[in-house]
DNA sequence: GGCCGCAAGTTCGAAATTTGAACTTTTGTT
DNA sequence: AACAAAAGTTCAAATTTCGAACTTGCGGCC
């Protein structure tokens, strides 16, 4: 019953800290289809054939840390409507990494199956790291984590 | 005993590839470690705190799939050297989001725990969308994923 | 060679988590 | 009122993780 179950004791790290509220087996997943715009419980179930405990248990926990609200439906009391919140929108560049990953490391034989583009141009982009300093980009291979 | 039992079955798209991969509680933490240097299986236990049986069966999968590499040491036989492929030194982006994202909206009090630097220079850098065709960086929130 | 110690990995019972499927509740529709 | 849909709960069975002790292989040392 200790919420998500993931104090990750004794690591104390930033990456600890947001894997120990997206770093479970369905939590990404279910941010994934919230960003591609699914609000509902029944869609998220679907989609992701999780089981319904489990689902219920994932969002009130990204609801507790932020990520998420819950809105009934103005229009139909029986509906809930999930949304992202700010912090909750701010989880694209995550899931922005691991689509680069898995597309490039992972290749599907169909062709790739996500993109990232531009909303207004519809123009492709993608992820790359800039020096602040001068904003020039920075090969991966020269980027160290300290 | 299916390996890391994590098929996600329904689900196509290579975010949930990636998750079959690093989406548990350890592994990306392991990564983590890995890619800031560490290379064996004692310094990873102990600086984790993870049981011993997960990290090896861990470490395992992640050869399996390539991205680390095992080698006996030449001069100590009794020793392992577990460092990262091309493919596993790719997660660094995957890293940097969360770091970025964890520092963003789990500030600790005592300031960042972790940056991400130029090798050469020492200078900050982070994470931008680029647009592909003329390099310009494009806001997150001006980004969506299809 | 024989003895000691370390790094890596295995084993196994106990505890925690996830699953699947049925069931409940609340609200809207006809 | 009868029916249906959406969200959520319950609970037993299956799976996973933990912790701690144990095994194995190799090197150092006398």
């Amino acid at each position: 019953m200790d919420e998500q179950g993931r104090p990750y004791s004794g690591v104390n790290c930033p990456i600890a800290d947001a894997l120990g509220i997206i770093g479970d087996r369905w939590t990404l997943l279910i941010l994934r289809d919230a960003v591609v715009g699914v609000t509902r419980f029944e869609t998220f179930q679907y989609r992701l054939g999780v089981s319904r405990s489990v689902l219920t248990t994932r969002l009130k926990h990204l609801i507790d840390v932020g990520l998420l609200d819950r809105k009934p439906l103005r229009d139909d009391g029986r509906r809930q409507e999930y949304v992202l919140t700010k912090k909750g929108q701010a989880i694209l560049p995550v899931l922005a990494a691991l689509v680069e990953w898995g597309e490039t490391w992972m290749p599907q034989p169909d062709g790739p199956r996500a993109r990232l583009v531009d909303r207004r141009s519809g123009d492709p982009v993608s992820l790359h790291f800039c020096r602040d300093s001068d904003s020039a980009t920075v090969p991966a291979a020269a980027v160290c984590l300290r």
